[in-house]
DNA sequence: CTTGACATCTAAAACGTTTTAGATTATATT
DNA sequence: AATATAATCTAAAACGTTTTAGATGTCAAG
């Protein structure tokens, strides 16, 4: 079927190994036989058995992106699109290969151990870090190589890549209260992941650095999707004192918040404002156009695997940990509030 | 390092093939051992060497997609990612697993003969066919597993998944005209895509359905971003005469539409109506909502991923090719044509 | 002419699994 | 007691590559 180096090597009358080692370059082969096999190789078509090499060499060049259960809802949000190509590019770049599968067993971790064990990936791309998190003291122990977008609770002495969630919600609420807004709410994703978390506690903190009070009833934990966001939105607008403003942490919290508050009659960035985090290719062209915090997704994708890959093949790194800054931009869905 | 047969064997005083037929279920072992080998393998945490069986058995268990140079931009689109999860979900089903790679070669075959070559994958899925496709032609020569979603122009006697995207159009241009539309605005993908070039058949049908004469002017062919939505409408409501009606060959070029429409003043639903196709999850959430034609992204993801898999385990399958009926969804972005 | 050094090549082993073909032992049959 | 049968196991080979250790031949230096 396949051409293997046995064809070659019968081809060009030398051994098996010598094809080998003319293949890859060595120097003990000589110029003649090095081209003669070269040439022979392209002639033929011939490509490595790739498992044949990687269970000599004891390597894939592979890594994996493994997508918790609950991800199968996270999938078709816009960021995690743009952060997965990123991660394609740069893979495919460093000619390694990416591999994706979902977690089905309820034992976050069974998934990780068994790619672990069967030697089928070089390292682990770790997403949506949560504040207790498993994946993380398993790979660590293990000592396999893995990269996270996103920190933990506790000791983060490992590779990670993440922004600056907590300053970038921070300038959100700094925005807002600069444009007369003075009753705040907030519509947040589940505080267990600590990209969330970190969102809330800039919530939090903003507020605090402006002198306005902390009320409780004005946050919602939802989950991460449209709809979530709208029902959160309707909770708060029907409050008998609603806030003036909504923060969302996320983009698609904020366009279901956008469409409830619509729905209510409401015109978004007059009658009440809406903010967004992660600058979604949508928040732009949303109605009206969504005020919101940017994260280079794609990069942010790039920056994790190009780690990743660097960790695998013990090249040097410049920082262990990257936070990014993150950096406001300011559109329709903000505004001042009307005074009543 | 990690477990092996070996270590299996000498902790039972088995040999190694005795090991692996234990553990495969043989019948020619004896349920004493079996259970023995068994126990064994668990408490030690054996798992099998995934190259090492690959190099055996002469296949990997594992399926490939390979984005063409182009789709980073397509990687953005919902749509793409709802059917990635729908192919991820069905691949782990399985026990397969799913390679993600861009090709970055200018030759379209290069990355699919060099994963078929060096044996690294079983089969492949073809997104987004061309009218011509060499892959396609490739692949079927070579006899290697694959499932197409789409069609290509010529003879379609392959696996494949597909929606009737112009019976899709038409059902939207049909729905316009009895709105009292007469001057309807189309925004194309790229035509070489089958796809597009489908949907474009399916407007040039509506309207002779229903005896509208076809203006070419009023046809503008883009990419797929909402960018280019943007540019083409604005192009088409500059005209002397423009358009009331717009139909777009996907969501994000109808957004990029309605954003360029509502910028020029026009309200849409009103002042002009504009419609998708795909049904992406935000374009229920656009404002205002948007007139589509869905398309189940995950399932038929889910459905090219399982067929593949037949293909490759010889499974039989019922339809070789399958064309799903399109529906048609309105919403508040199309209305009747104010009179003027 | 012998020795050592070098250039070029290859035999053998290794990676860890599965398959094939056959060995061994126990049991049943004549 | 000899032989067939079945049950259980294993040695050896295979998958295709790379690595290790060493073989072979050539040439120059002594």
């Amino acid at each position: 079927m396949s051409v293997t180096l046995k064809d070659i090597a019968e081809r060009v009358g030398k051994s098996v190994p010598t094809v080998s080692r003319a293949l890859a370059g060595f120097e003990d082969i000589s110029p003649k036989t090095r081209q003669e096999v070269q040439r022979v190789a392209r002639e033929m078509g011939y490509e490595p058995n790739i498992s044949a090499r990687n269970l000599q060499k004891q390597r894939t060049d592979t890594i994996a992106l493994i997508l918790p259960t609950t991800t199968k809802l996270r999938f078709s949000d816009p960021f995690f699109s743009e952060f997965l190509s990123g991660i394609v590019e740069q893979t495919t770049e460093y000619g390694f290969t990416l591999n994706i599968s979902a977690n089905t067993s309820d034992n976050q971790n069974e998934a990780y151990l068994k790619q672990i064990r069967s030697r089928r990936v070089d390292g682990f791309i770790i997403m949506r870090t949560q504040r207790q998190d498993q994946r993380i003291d398993l790979l660590r122990d293990r000592g396999t190589p893995f990269v996270a977008f996103g920190r933990i609770e506790g000791d983060n002495d490992f590779h990670l890549v993440d922004d600056d969630d907590t300053e970038g919600v921070r300038q959100v609420v700094d925005h807002l209260v600069s444009l007369g807004h003075t009753r705040l709410g907030y519509i947040s994703e589940p505080t267990n992941f600590t990209k969330s978390y970190n969102r809330f506690l800039g919530f939090r903190e903003g507020l605090e650095a402006n002198n306005l009070p902390y009320d409780p009833e004005l946050v919602i934990e939802s989950n991460f999707r449209q709809r979530s966001g709208q029902l959160a939105a309707c909770q708060l607008l029907e409050m008998s004192h609603p806030p003036t403003a909504i923060v969302s942490s996320n983009d698609l919290l904020a366009l279901g918040a956008m469409n409830e508050a619509q729905a209510c009659g409401l015109v978004v960035g007059r009658d009440v404002s809406i903010t967004g985090f992660d600058d979604i290719l949508l928040a732009e062209y949303a109605n009206p156009p969504l005020t919101t915090v940017h994260q280079p997704a794609q990069q942010l994708g790039m920056m994790v695997a190009e780690m990743l890959l660097k960790v695998i093949r013990k090249e040097p790194i410049d920082k262990k940990q990257v936070i990014l800054k993150p950096s406001l931009v300011i559109r329709q869905s903000s505004g001042a509030p009307t005074a009543t």
